[in-house]
DNA sequence: GCTTGACCTTGACGTAACGTCAAGCTTTAC
DNA sequence: GTAAAGCTTGACGTTACGTCAAGGTCAAGC
């Protein structure tokens, strides 16, 4: 089945206006163009547009969806994600009923008025920009289960060479290197072109990498099976801090 | 007790550059000034920001935004009317959810896609425009009960001084004028100026007056009590589109 | 008292995400 | 064929801040 643009617009409750914008920057292409030049949207688009809708409400940039909408998480795992995010904002508006609630009460002089309680729940640059994070991690968990799939024998061919990059990676940390030195940042370059050479991680676009390796990053600090690689927490973090540096730069 | 900019915009989960651009429109202004030229807001400011962020959040504009909180609804049942708002949203975000989880079962195969259940809580525009409205017949209703608090004496002189427009109203409607006309627009000026003498009509500033004064044509047509003084409930639209068009032009 | 860093101000330019409008081609219904 | 609705591209405008610069204020530490 096909939608025209209006058809569509009307169904999700935007505009026209808002999917040529999202076209241009390229967050969500059309189905096709007719020969009349009018753009015609699927099944697959109006998934994708749901997804987008989704993150808007929540605040996020379009250039953050976008990247979010890039990753590599399979279409019913990103849409069980949403569903928590979903569950959660439907707590926070809880949270807003019962500070509206409370500052009732301190008018009819039942409660005093306390300013925290007020505001409960009305907190979004912050969750905005965890759910973002968020994602990047989800998106990293997904890859590195591919990880756990590999046989014996390639496992062990890959082993060697990931060790050899966490034992540098722990020798520089050990010499008092910083992540944005030289040395880190060296490391941080091997790490990525790593990166890319195992099948499945979101590498295509500057955008899907960045937020990736930020995620990554972070996983490696959390999960201490991770952060054991690089010697334990601290190591891990340094790791991090080099990598968000080198993505801070830009990738090729 | 009093807050700084900043400790006043944590609270709230917002921004001092938000507070500042709230001030110099005048949407939400400090308690006071200190000689340092410091801004200090209070406990009554920082009921009032709850009350624009709850707003702010259901998607309306900050101009609607500042006519809804200088509306002459009492604080109370104000913070009653956000309740309700949140609890609608409340429901909306549960609306999503099953549109989430209806896409889930179509791509697992166990439901075919309906478009239109899939977008289900997600039409933002149409509930702006809708909650702004609510709002000014809410006000409007609470300017109305004023009328029947009058003593017996005073409510008959205003009687005759409404019953005289009341009539020029019918006489118009029935000699077919437009409500765009020139009389229509010359008893829409005289009905204004009326409710100009009215005690507690809400008509301070122009953003305040066109809300209440469009809530009020919308509940002449409602209300039957308020139709029968304009010959019925097509008499009452007649006034209303008046007072909708002479409003729309700007209020001195 | 001096220094430093945090806090606040005003002024002003920039940004993100569209809204609105113009001009013109395409489609649909009568 | 005609008129209205639908769609396009191009471009300017709007809203609601974000960011930065310059500079005054406050508080803590020496």
């Amino acid at each position: 089945m096909e939608w025209s643009i209006q058809e569509i617009a009307k169904l999700a409750g935007t505009t026209s206006r808002t999917l040529r914008h999202y076209d241009e920057i390229g967050l969500l292409q059309p189905l096709r163009i007719g020969p009349n030049g009018y753009r015609y949207y699927g099944e697959v688009e109006l998934r994708t547009l749901q997804r987008i809708m989704l993150l808007r409400d929540l605040g996020m940039a379009l250039d953050a969806i976008g990247r979010v909408i890039a990753s590599d998480l399979e279409e019913r795992e990103a849409l069980a994600m949403h569903l928590t995010l979903l569950t959660e904002q439907h707590d926070r508006i809880a949270q807003q009923i019962a500070g509206v609630q409370h500052t009732l009460q301190a008018l009819e002089g039942k409660e005093e008025l306390m300013a925290e309680t007020m505001f409960e729940g009305f907190d979004h640059a912050e969750y905005r920009d965890e759910v973002e994070q968020r994602w990047g991690a989800k998106a990293a968990a997904a890859s590195e289960a591919w990880w756990s799939g590999l046989s014996d024998a390639n496992r062990h061919s890959w082993q060697a060479q990931v060790e050899t990059l966490n034992a540098d990676w722990r020798a520089a940390f050990e010499a008092g290197e910083k992540p944005s030195g030289t040395v880190g940042q060296a490391l941080a370059q091997r790490h990525v072109a790593w990166l890319r050479s195992v099948p499945g991680t979101p590498m295509q676009s500057a955008g899907a990498a960045k937020s990736y390796i930020e995620g990554l990053g972070e996983l490696y600090v959390c999960d201490e099976r991770f952060a054991a690689n690089y010697g334990g927490a601290e190591g891990a973090a340094f790791v991090r801090d080099a990598l968000a540096e080198h993505v801070r730069g830009g990738l090729a």
